[in-house]
DNA sequence: GTTCTCAGTGAGAACGTTCTCACTGAAAGG
DNA sequence: CCTTTCAGTGAGAACGTTCTCACTGAGAAC
């Protein structure tokens, strides 16, 4: 492998010059066509390791997530990663397979391994691990959830606010019997709680015993949600905080031959034909109205801000919360019981 | 952040001597305990950067794939980075889009980031972007297809024989008017042409006009099939030679409320339901016959292969073709025609 | 007791860049 | 015409490891 001194040699241009050629400092134009031409004789690819050495730059981030296998993750990373590559960066993949000890050593190996920034899925409800980080001058970006106690970048959707827009319209059309089920994650904690101000703020007081909280791990949604069906006020409306438990109401639809919304009107936080190749459920009418969000831009966000936060020293910026909009579409699967 | 040299200081034992402990060499005792006193004391990490210059290992693989999204590769990807973080490499993931130009730009860009291994799913018939890195003596293996005229490393599932073997199956039920809608790929070819050696085996001619080829990103699944089911002496069995196929049969079942195997028998290449959270269909019953592959094991056999070359010098070992088994579960989805 | 062996050691070179710093010479300013 | 400026340059140090090589000294072999 030809280095910058086989370069040099064969140019007659001093290794410094050609080091600040290669980093995109201006050279005389005589020195720029000496370089290339070496360059391409020798056919020199410069040496990251070397570079990274003294620069202490590796254009490696990583991305820390706890299953991959959730279909909620690749298309993040899919476009996370676009955007890294297009500006020469790498992009390390870590699974920590939903285990918050693996989490944070997986976090540190990386850290060590001297990346230069990375997004992070944390199932810690403590940042200490990430503060570690980010005051040792590596940029950290939050994703899909804020911790806040610790001074850090995030990427998020407005999970409240699109609840509370999406039920106020259900309760528009005459609902006032909800019922949900949600799960233990910060974002199911998040919906249920604009869920709940929505039925507040119209003067409905929600029935906690309608709100079934899962271990979307352990529990099964259909079980849950046919415990609200089976209730003897059971709710017109019932809302699923995300895309396990939606999954679980199609079961519940398809098995008990219900009629949407005849007999339950369904809300549902995500889409639940992600995956292009398991999209075999948008054409059972009526379609679940649902909250989706825009997954591909919050890769694209995170990327956009993690380049940003590489550029700049660490101790000059605020952290930022991005908060990205869902998009809600309300099918016939909400029932109108009263003339809007 | 300390270096190797204020562990030098600090334990009074040459750099030389902890950087062979470090590296795993046998130490006295009484240096042992020095270096590692000094190593806790000043919070020592090694800087994998510098280690890697002299020893240029980066302790980085890649991870090349045409698309992300697709639910066939995320369970791999899981289980290929969780063998190859425990013994200590991390992994580059690149999604190329498809895009045969940018495969073989990415593949070239991690070359040149000094990675020390990599596995791809080649979208390009010819091999040469591989056959160059391995030249260069980075090992490469290939994921999910052969490619004849190069010598390289290969974990594959055995299409052909799996489904030469799952066609016989069905023969022997009494099937011999088969039809088939198959996509454009490497593995298609494979599996169609198990079973077309099936049928003639058994003495049976394959009619090529019920063996619709289909391009899956331009062409309908669901239409094809159509064709198949609308024709005057339409098939008794039908195989779908992938999970995107297979979806279309399952959309097809459900829009023309087909009674399977009454109507037709279904055989499918692939898990419908491979996602965690994207199970809304195995309970649909009866399931489709199916061949599933083996993901995670694909995962773990690409590590484990993938570090025995990283150890061994390039020019000392053949290239090896893993071929892992398939199961088959043929289910009430095929129609017994004859007693057994 | 003398030689041989060999595991363990430390000094210093090497890895291939970037960075620092002093220098050059042409253009700008007086 | 003389000073000032400043973009561009090259020599050599620096980055933090690993590698090479000559050396040590304890135990084995004679």
């Amino acid at each position: 492998m030809p280095t910058i001194l086989d370069v040099e040699k064969e140019s007659g241009v001093s290794k410094s010059t050609i080091s600040r050629f290669l980093n995109g400092k201006t050279v005389t134009e005589q020195n720029r066509v000496k370089i290339e031409k070496a360059i391409e004789k020798l056919n020199y690819k410069m040496n990251p390791i070397a570079s990274g050495l003294k620069s202490s730059k590796t254009f490696s981030v990583g991305v820390v997530l706890p299953d991959i296998t959730d279909s909620f993750f690749p298309p993040i990373i899919k476009e996370f990663e676009r955007n890294m590559t297009e500006n020469g960066y790498n992009v390390i993949l870590s699974d920590y397979g939903n285990d918050p000890q693996k989490e944070i050593r997986q976090l540190e190996l990386l850290s060590n391994k001297k990346i230069d920034g990375a997004i992070i899925a944390t199932s810690n409800s403590s940042g200490k691990h990430i503060q570690t980080c980010i005051d040792a001058g590596l940029p950290v970006i939050l994703l899909d959830r804020l911790l806040p106690d610790i001074k850090c970048d995030s990427i998020t959707v407005d999970n409240f606010n699109a609840v509370y827009d999406a039920v106020g319209r259900c309760i528009k059309l005459g609902h006032s019997n909800i019922g949900a089920v949600y799960g233990q994650y910060y974002t199911d904690n998040e919906r249920i709680n604009g869920l709940r101000k929505a039925m507040l703020d119209h003067g409905i007081k929600p029935e906690e015993n309608k709100l079934l909280k899962i271990n979307v791990q352990e529990d099964s949604p259909e079980e849950n949600l046919g415990r609200l069906l089976d209730m003897r006020d059971s709710p017109s409306l019932i809302f699923c905080s995300n895309v396990y438990i939606g999954i679980g109401a199609l079961k519940v639809r398809l098995r008990r031959n219900l009629r949407i919304p005849q007999d339950v009107s369904v809300l549902v936080f995500d889409d639940i034909a992600t995956f292009p190749n398991h999209d075999y459920v948008s054409f059972i009418k009526p379609e679940f109205s649902n909250i989706s969000q825009p997954l591909s831009e919050i890769g694209k966000y995170a990327a956009k801000l993690l380049l940003e936060r590489i550029k700049t020293p660490w101790d000059s910026y605020e952290a930022v919360n991005i908060e990205l909009k869902t998009r809600c579409n309300i099918t016939a699967s909400v029932a109108k019981l009263i003339k809007t």
